[in-house]
DNA sequence: AGTAGCATTGTTATGTTGTCACGTTTCATA
DNA sequence: TATGAAACGTGACAACATAACAATGCTACT
């Protein structure tokens, strides 16, 4: 599932790359428009993370980052993954203890976004959620005055799904 | 969170005691049935969580349990832990490595049960998740074979965003 | 009774994740 | 240029979780 940074396969890599750049101009403009300050060490952070791909945990993101940056301290990745969160540009799994680009570029509105984990292999889907929010709302008997922030379904994904069940007999 | 109307706040620590002790029985029946070995360090793990009374976290079980038996190590701990999440006797909540006990004493199906989590204090409220699980599976475009286990809602209960939106205006 | 096999528990060490405290640097702006 | 807030560097440490192996005790079969 993880992406090699061979050199072979040149040229998909090449085009992630350029995909990731454009994200991250998003985000500079994303935080501008917000006069949240996007310093080269939170481009850094977010750029690192769009490179795996996949949910990252904070210290691989650290011993990433220590390549280039020998003696960077998980107070430093902690810090801007804090502040990438509160930009609405990342966000924190819980059920990993990991972080994800948000798939919308932080383009939604608090509450309304919702996490399918897989319990086993660690993949994440992000989907809006207005429709859920609402039926979660009409299925709950009490606690009327929640603030949801996010949701997260925890389970297994079909591919784990397919490799476990036939073991199990 | 309290999950009954109580008429008045006079349940002394001695019916508390009462109570839980009840549910370990509930608990040790529970475990007969399904063939569980319901073990007196399982069944003192189980005891001290209920006296809790709100969700704990593992080394403050461990601190607690350490005044009746010094030198108890984590492992043990976890291993009670993970024994009665099996049986189902309890859930781990992800977003505050904490632990409560199931509100149901076990008796509900997997992927039925969803947390209400407060971020700010970490009150958790367990409700029966059949009617959300549709909404839920309805809400999804895709994801088709995620087989869900719980689901763990973020966000601020009623009390906490009482005390903090008027500090907020 | 003997013993093989398994579950449970004890023990030590280690790995992983996250935060505190405090000092320094940077930078807009008054 | 002063100065104050935000950002950053750094070292120590707190909190959460598991690995590995030894010891014990149960139980099921001979």
């Amino acid at each position: 599932m993880a992406r090699e940074p061979s050199k072979s396969n040149r040229s998909t890599a090449g085009d992630a790359a350029i995909r990731d750049d454009a994200r991250v101009e998003h985000a500079r403009a994303h935080c501008e428009a917000r006069r949240l300050n996007f310093t080269p060490q939170r481009a850094a952070v977010y750029r690192t993370l769009l490179a795996f791909n996949s949910p990252v945990k904070a210290y691989d993101l650290l011993t990433r980052m220590q390549q280039d940056a020998p003696g960077m301290a998980p107070m430093t990745i902690y810090r801007a993954l804090d502040f990438l969160i509160g930009a609405g540009l990342i966000h924190k799994i819980a059920a990993t203890a990991s972080f994800v680009p948000c798939a919308h570029e932080g383009a939604h509105a608090h509450g309304q976004v919702a996490f399918f984990v897989c319990q086993r292999c660690g993949a994440v889907d992000e989907v809006e959620a207005k429709d859920m929010i609402h039926a979660l709302d009409r299925a709950r008997p009490h606690g009327r005055g929640f603030a949801m922030q996010s949701i997260e379904v925890h389970g297994l994904c079909a591919d784990c799904i397919a490799e476990t069940s036939p073991a199990q007999r």
